[in-house]
DNA sequence: AGTTACTACGAAAATGTTTTCGTAATTTTG
DNA sequence: CAAAATTACGAAAACATTTTCGTAGTAACT
């Protein structure tokens, strides 16, 4: 690589001090017009920029954000990260990813790794593998520190900093009032296990709607699916007695679920939305182009990754670190489609 | 943010130099075995972690690589970046990603941005737009000044450096031959503008596949699918003329199209795979859980990102400016599921 | 005893900036 | 015309490291 031009090199061609370089490059009031002149002629000529790396010492700021996410190739994860690097770079940050995929020993070293002084905050959700077994040091410690942070998504509530999240509570109530005022009364949910935090507040979500509706909650009509279970296995068995098949299902996992079970079911002969409303939460590719087309809880991704943003960049640059940390929560909608009567 | 501890507290505190500290702390063997000690001793309590600014600084390296990347919400390159990240990771490095959104000015922008300093190197695959205006005198800067940078995917033959794509022309020939093979005579291609080079390969994978199998091509067999189009309307002219329907489809441009014209099909009172065999290129969700399952060309993203980035850091730690540019081809491979006879 | 070698450390330079402060030289003011 | 103010610049510190080189003191050899 072609090696760059410095301040200093700059001074001794032309005779100054580095400062009056550095002053003149930045317009400073102190450097008669002419020098000025003279030295941002001579630094254009050379296409002089300066060493970022030096800038960022000297200021003790990165201007860089660290995101820490479970997974890329998914489209609610990679909708937010869209939204983090937009709103991020039109703030003058870059971002940096690193993946978790799904071990908690990654995210922290990834953490330490950020924390090294590269980035000057963190935008995180964590794992299932960290929330299963409730070990939070690593962030806990991020924020004795002081350290900027936002948790996103799927938080953790032990540790006190920002958070935001999408309405998973109401966002399963919804769909599931929605699937029982079209007459559903045998409403299944694909469940996700209890100990990741988003999956308790949905089956609560949807819990609450059956309870409003006085419909006695059916234990065979939970379906949780467990990270190392053959899906199409344990759909089935909402399928097994004929004459108890449910009429509505909340996949509260997402699409992959939601289309195996489409799929289960017409293979059984059933007719959708006829026999059998489906609604999905996440609401990607996979849900727009299946046949039919299925009914979605939207969650706004891209307003996440955005809002997340604008709340650790707030924490950075105002030093809020004493300010009580904010919890919000963005809503979800429904989106109706073909999967629901 | 809690102030860290550095070198030079540490040396006040134990009353010896910084350059003492940091050889103890760097187990030099200048250093008695007493002192280090000491120095680790007391380092260790404070949890002393030096500077990456600085240590950047100093070496003139930053261990990042920066990606350019059209769009991040996309099933090929999400999974190319998460190659990219996990190989880079093994070997020391950090991922920046810059989003350009489909826009050469973007490109343009972020790799100023990334040039200033901040990376040791760029890993890109280029816009659309790009390619149409056949401006890449932002690349070409980079190669004159010896830069390190590997162009992937979508790449730019104009411009002598790495690069690293698909083989795109015999993945459209092989997909076009197996459905001929299976008895297609009216194969039509869902085609990317030619100005895109991967278009421009698929459109002649095609071709030379029809060729070989002595078929005449037919101009309304091949629809290009601009950017602004209806995409609906624009493949359902395909299926104007019901005598003359076509009984094959390659979409060399992806599975939404592939997925919408199966609908259409369908809509028309067609049978998949019996009336109509469907192949789509890139395998995403999408062709997984489509009814039918979509026969699919599979491209190793993957693979792409680690192979990217190791083609990338070896020109960064060898210096291998010098060393003439490699062209490397993946290949691909047909998945075969019911949307084909 | 005189030379050599080794040990254990410190001073200073180097990475490339910005910024504070000091100061000649000039200009303005009363 | 002397004092004050302004202009235009440079020296040096600061950011936090690593590394080269120098050296005092001791140990080892001939």
């Amino acid at each position: 690589m072609k090696s760059k031009i410095t301040l200093k090199d700059i001074a001794k061609e032309l005779d100054v001090s580095t400062s009056t370089v550095s002053k003149a490059l930045n317009d400073s009031h102190e450097i008669s017009k002419e020098t000025k002149e003279r030295i941002k002629a001579y630094a254009k000529y050379y296409n002089y920029k300066p060493n970022t790396l030096a800038l960022k010492l000297r200021s003790q700021k990165t201007s860089v954000i660290g995101v820490i996410i479970p997974e890329i190739v998914h489209y609610f994860f990679s909708t937010v990260l869209r939204g983090i690097e937009e709103f991020a770079n039109s703030k003058g940050y870059n971002v940096m990813v690193c993946l978790s995929n799904g071990s908690l020993e990654k995210e922290q070293l990834s953490m330490d790794l950020l924390l090294e002084g590269s980035v000057d905050g963190i935008l995180a959700s964590v794992t299932h593998q960290t929330q299963q077994k409730k070990d939070y040091s690593h962030i806990q410690q991020l924020v004795d520190d002081k350290f900027p942070i936002v948790l996103f998504d799927n938080v953790v509530d032990d540790v006190r900093c920002d958070t935001l999240t999408i309405n998973d509570e109401g966002g399963a109530f919804k769909a599931t009032e929605y699937l029982i005022e079209k007459g559903c009364r045998r409403v299944a949910l694909l469940a996700i296990p209890d100990f990741v935090k988003i999956g308790s507040l949905r089956k609560k979500g949807y819990l609450k709607a059956l309870n409003k509706h006085a419909i006695e909650p059916d234990d065979d009509l939970i379906v949780v699916v467990e990270p190392n279970d053959n899906i199409h296995q344990k759909i089935s068995t909402l399928f097994e007695d004929s004459d108890n098949y449910p009429d509505g299902i909340v996949a509260s996992n997402g699409e992959i679920y939601a289309s195996t079970a489409m799929q289960i079911a017409k293979d059984k002969g059933l007719a959708i939305p006829e026999d059998l409303s489906i609604i999905t939460f996440t609401d990607s590719l996979i849900s727009q182009y299946s046949s039919p087309p299925m009914t979605a809880l939207v969650q706004h991704g891209f307003e996440m990754g955005k809002q997340a943003v604008e709340l650790l960049i707030n924490r950075i640059e105002n030093n809020t670190s004493e300010v009580e940390y904010q919890r919000k929560v963005l809503s979800t909608n429904l989106k109706i489609r073909k999967s629901t009567r």
